[in-house]
DNA sequence: TGAAAGAATGAACAGTGATTCACTTCTATT
DNA sequence: AATAGAAGTGAATCACTGTTCATTCTTTCA
């Protein structure tokens, strides 16, 4: 035996794997999921096309990793501003707010996390990303309930997926065509329109 | 000159093409444009791939005319929903309601009209077709703002995406994958859900 | 240094699907 | 019946991607 994997070696490939993911995950955001070929991968990532396979199974584990890290991300922020001691309705404005900036921050990654097809495998992946949001939410819309808050006879699951339809629709849906970005008061102006939109829909007439 | 067309040739030319595009628009509605081949279009209208190119440019251009065609019948339902005498929010329930039912009726087709990537050109017939939406929402809403049943100062073209979004995603996203159809006691209360949640959204709070 | 073993490479392959076009079949007219 | 002109055909072509693998390059260690 003449070669051992070694502590530099070791980094070295982790730091490619982790460069491979770093190209994808902005090629998706650039253009969704179907922007990402293995060959437009590996040339941004400065690999050939056969190291990619040497990191990954195939395209859709590649492309399930991304997510999974991309979607980590997301939930993440939105049980942060979640996670709160203030009454449920404003956290839930919050985590709107969040959620909503975010998305219009990136719209293109918003649409490719939330809606566009790519593989069963990373529709596996949206499942579990779907459960994730609707679990922080009806924990949310059961506080928000127990408060009086929000109105009680709503179904919790429901709701979430329809906050969810209901920006990303009004983000990528009118918006993404347009001109590249919008100015930062239209933006504010938008998010706004959401979480109201959002808000009135769950919370109690006071 | 030996051949010129006479009616009984132009009414079978026609024919065909409407076969054609019937067939589209039921492969499109089992399982999305994404299902739509020239082969298997051609194959399930009995003519060959050369002949659907007799009748369609490209298959872009019979996609948007298929979509032109379905999108039509939906946007003319929910026109005949909101065209009453009745107060705005009663119509607009109607209306939600019927979006939803016809959803639900075909959710794959609801899904390829509304999100499903497919062309640039289909991607143009969709901005109309929202467009179409929203002038009928916005309309509606307007009227339901000055009689006091809406909330004043929501933007209606947000509101109609919101609303759209909202629809598609609860309907399509957590559904679609489950088993085959949901009863009809469980639609009808997903029905009632995606509709109170919307209105709720829009109507002031009395 | 040199041999062993892993890492990297990218041309070649395979699958898919839109589009073309040389050819056949059909229709209407003389 | 003969024929011009249109409709119909589907195998071949083109374009695009994911995947493989024989070959080359690097790293390690005796």
């Amino acid at each position: 035996m003449a070669y051992r994997e070694t502590p530099r070696m070791r980094a070295r490939k982790e730091a490619t794997r982790q460069r491979i993911l770093d190209t994808t995950q902005a090629l998706v955001a650039e253009g969704g999921f179907g922007l990402a070929s293995v060959a437009r991968v590996a040339e941004n990532a400065g690999v050939a096309i056969g190291s990619v396979y040497r990191h990954f199974d195939s395209k859709s584990d590649l492309f399930a990793e991304v997510f999974r890290r991309a979607t980590e991300q997301e939930v993440n922020k939105v049980a942060e501003a979640l996670d709160t001691s203030a009454p449920a309705d404003e956290a839930l404005a919050e985590a709107l707010t969040v959620f909503a900036r975010r998305a219009i921050r990136s719209p293109t990654m918003a649409w490719a996390l939330i809606a566009e097809p790519v593989d069963p495998l990373v529709d596996e992946e949206r499942l579990r990303y779907r459960q994730a949001y609707a679990e922080l939410f009806q924990q949310n819309l059961i506080r928000g309930i127990e408060q009086g808050h929000f109105r009680p006879e709503q179904t919790p699951q429901l709701c979430s997926a329809a906050i969810v339809g209901a920006i990303a629709e009004a983000l990528v849906g009118p918006l993404s065509p347009a001109a590249g970005g919008l100015d930062s008061d239209s933006a504010d102006r938008l998010i706004n329109d959401i979480v109201r939109f959002c808000m009135q829909a769950v919370r109690t007439g006071e």
